[in-house]
DNA sequence: AATTTAGGCTAAAACGTTTTAGTTCTTTTC
DNA sequence: GAAAAGAACTAAAACGTTTTAGCCTAAATT
């Protein structure tokens, strides 16, 4: 059985491939054509099961619906989750989604843009990684508009980003923390250069020398993005050994760090709260239900996927040449969500 | 900046759009263009930043070096990391993956089916939903390969699927609760009409027969597919009620059946595994952090995600016209992870 | 009666490729 | 010295659409 085109309908019906294109896409009132006609079209297509070849269309109107989403893990929980409610929110516009994961790395995010460039998707959602800023720039100057999600690149106000807000997030949970009388509070932390990292790091000492504790560098751990399981967790397993003693706190800043984090907890027997208080930035399963329930920073993901969305379609409704105006960071209010680590 | 095509380098280059097209397609040799003109038209595409137009290119060769893979949700850990395992394994084969849910609704399989079939990708992975079976048929006799899994349909021989063994899986799970002495085992299941959920509640049943024990309806708890959080945990608490006296282990068909469980269990303070074994159909990094450790069947994710993708690609090399030849299952065997559950 | 307008359609170009079948020289071969 | 073979390219069709411009007939307006 082969595929079925505009040609063999109108072969079939008696039109012209013109009559057969105007029916299909609802201009056939627009273009006079005759109810009869109309009627008869419809049943050919419908009869042959007809259905449009999306690239042939996309090639000629420039348009594919396709918004390409380039996150860093798909098999992450975060980025999973967020990839569905994009998904979700792209169908209300009745776009599809073309996903990716860049595992962080420069090289790969680069040939995953060029790869959905040459798909020619009609935007793009973005996880950025370092020195990403080039590329995406290009993408702009050819009229493809970009959305950042999760992470932004400071000194280009003319990519929108929409994102939590890191430091207000960071800030709630130390706030909290020093509140409930914890004063040793160790930091975990990924090793990255990238701003939305360094926001909520900035958060942590902001917060503590402002409550005249001088933020102490023993208790800061940033493990290697590139380390394998076992050795990030020896890393923070070395960073909790003197919980009780010279740390009461800590606050891990992912998800992924947290799960490490519970993990090396349970190897060491720390009493959570009692000899260590944890937070984590991220909600996930594991921290509503492991005992104690962990207290968690919550990024509110469907909002940002919904909204990344919204601000995609903004721009790719804007017609023509004139480049994309400039677009402040949209920065969205993370929950804190008290549990029993704290 | 516009796009640059093939005639801008051919201009560019003072050459014709054919020879641009062998360069750019290595087929320079082979078409005998001389070395010069090679480097020539090579220097200019660089400098001009040519990248081919995949729609046009598919357009014309009737291949998009694209597979649609379709799950249940993207969000759900396990068909992450199984949809993660199929990107990089089809990357292998320069091949891209477009992905969507369709949130175990028919109707929207269907859809998903129609938008991918008419993006024109050249096959499939499916997780299939019930009553799919018709619409991939019909995919296959367009030529278009289809590799089922996670499921499958066990009247079509004709559509290969890679599966864990689930019947392999749960009657081996069985024997060593069994074997540990327990005899009344509780089993949550979702509900649903598919064979591979069939074959492991099968397996449920035979094993308790063949050690002489009466399987029990009431030991048996299947929730709905649609039932909102809540209502699904109530009934898993009400099955482990009583826990302790009429019930002594029990066994979660699926992951997400036993995050529920742990829930349940935490709500009810029971005493794991002294009032209750647990064993779990599913890995998930809850069940390996959870005080205590939860034992599970763990299915070979990354492997069903490599024999999906290389049992696709055998079928894409087929040349022609002639039907795909008939495949039998692919059944991958699963671990039994034992942790401190039972 | 001659021109306009409207109604109902179609021809053909265009989108950016790939690929088949040439074309035009130059060099061999007999 | 004519025919054949080889080298180095090119013209043009085709893939399946959309869309602009236009054709033809009939009705309406001057």
């Amino acid at each position: 059985m082969k595929k079925v085109s505009i040609s063999d309908i109108a072969r079939k019906a008696g039109v012209s491939v013109s009559t057969v294109s105007f029916v299909m896409n609802d201009k056939a009132v627009k273009m006079r054509i005759s109810r009869e006609v109309i009627e008869k079209v419809e049943h050919v297509a419908r009869e042959m099961g007809y259905r449009p070849n999306q690239l042939a269309r996309g090639l000629r109107t420039g348009k594919t619906k396709t918004i390409g989403l380039i996150v860093e893990n798909i098999s992450n929980a975060f980025f999973a989750t967020l990839a569905k409610s994009i998904e979700d929110e792209a169908k209300k516009y009745d776009y599809k989604v073309v996903y990716c994961s860049t595992d962080n790395d420069e090289g790969k995010a680069r040939e995953l843009i060029n790869m959905l460039s040459q798909r020619q998707v009609d935007g793009y959602i973005i996880t950025p990684t370092l020195n990403l800023s080039e590329d995406i720039c290009r993408l702009q100057s050819e009229n493809k508009p970009v959305v950042l999600i999760d992470r932004y690149f400071p000194q280009h106000e003319e990519i929108p980003a929409v994102l939590v807000d890191n430091y207000e997030g960071v800030s709630r949970g130390m706030e909290y923390l020093i509140a409930k009388g914890y004063r040793k509070i160790a930091l975990v932390s990924i090793e990255t250069e990238m701003a939305h990292m360094k926001d909520r790091l900035r958060a942590y000492s902001d917060v503590l020398s402002r409550h005249g504790v001088e933020p102490q560098e023993r208790l800061v751990k940033i493990v290697p993005y590139s380390s394998d399981h076992e050795a990030a967790l020896k890393e923070v397993v070395e960073l909790l050994a003197s919980a009780g003693k010279d740390v009461d706190a800590v606050f891990f800043l992912t998800n992924y760090l947290g799960v490490l984090g519970i993990e090396a907890i349970k190897k060491l027997k720390i009493k959570v709260p009692t000899e260590l208080a944890v937070l984590c930035f991220d909600d996930n399963d594991i921290f509503r239900l492991y005992t104690p329930t962990i207290s968690v920073i919550r990024q509110p993901i469907e909002a940002i996927g919904q909204k990344a969305v919204s601000t995609l379609m903004e721009r790719l409704k804007q017609p023509g040449e004139e480049p994309f105006p400039p677009q402040a960071l949209i920065r969205l209010e993370a929950d804190l969500i008290k549990r029993e680590s704290i």
